[in-house]
DNA sequence: AATAAATTATTTGAGCTAAAAAATTTTTAA
DNA sequence: TTAAAAATTTTTTAGCTCAAATAATTTATT
């Protein structure tokens, strides 16, 4: 009997992973990992992390927001917002104000500085995707979304709650 | 002339992104918070978190290495190894050596409850992929490949050094 | 009206990540 | 042999992420 470099007998052999599978995984570290990569690059070139450029720009597009609805177009906790919008407070991007009935809610809302920066905005991670899938014909499209689907649905990931 | 609700103008209109893309761009990050998540969960349950797990099962199958060498096998950089392993070394599953010629080395190995621990291991996030892998035909596993190294590619990932 | 339940934002704690700087050691060159 | 260069690990720093706990407020119930 024969083995493979990562020690399969032959390619039905279920026991370990394929090559394939091997690959997969191993682009989705990528995918990962490049997004951290480019977080830091970000922050160096613009003084701006990928979650704080994320942030400004979804202020830009939907106007003031509490943190609430900010984690839900960020994908993130909530607790997670407070820290991004401290940082960016601290830098004079962003305000938190006090102007709902419910005094509960705080709205955050993008400074002179912020829409300034929102204006002339270094491109998000998701420009490279956005770019690179403009010249992709539409049926190959479909098919990264549905390799797309089928990976998130074997994580079993739990919804997303995006209200 | 109609919008729809991205504002495109119609869909040959590359201005904005497509769904397509947007649902790209959200699976991806589905990719990136369903590992946070699962390693919250693993940390809870088993008190080991998913790079902790996989410095262990690493260190298992190749035996004792180098802090580079296992930031290579992760694929992280050195630095992140650091403070995996002062939390494994903390916990008791893996000691730090000097025993090479070359005395700037260190080799990290397991102890005889890491070794445990391995062999007794909880499912590593990558788990959930393989079993879902297991199940999908060939041909539509070359098809995740093709699509995530199209998308890796768009990201411009310089390659990981994995030697 | 008083109490309980729900909601919103924040704090705290643990962990991951990478870059940059510092420390150490080996190798190379003068 | 000694000084400079290169390689490697560790430390430091800054940021992101989430869960859980907390505080403040509001809504619902009794």
């Amino acid at each position: 009997m024969s083995t493979d470099s990562s020690g399969n007998l032959n390619t039905t052999d279920k026991k370990f992973p394929s090559d394939h599978t091997k690959q997969i995984i191993f682009s989705i570290r990528r995918l990962i990992q490049a997004s951290e990569l480019y977080t830091k690059e970000l922050n160096k070139k613009y003084q701006v992390s990928a979650a704080q450029l994320n942030c400004i720009l979804i202020l830009y597009e939907y106007g003031p927001l509490p943190p609430s609805k900010i984690a839900n177009h960020m994908m993130v906790k909530s607790s997670t917002v407070t820290g991004v919008v401290d940082r960016l407070e601290k830098k004079g991007l962003v305000e938190r104000m006090r102007n709902s009935p419910d005094r509960r809610v705080i709205t955050i809302q993008l400074t002179e500085a912020g829409k300034n920066l929102a204006q002339n905005a270094p491109p998000p991670i998701q420009q490279k995707i956005i770019d690179g899938l403009k010249q992709t014909e539409n049926a190959k499209k479909e098919q990264i979304v549905r390799s797309l689907n089928m990976l998130t649905g074997m994580l079993d990931v739990r919804d997303l709650e995006v209200k």
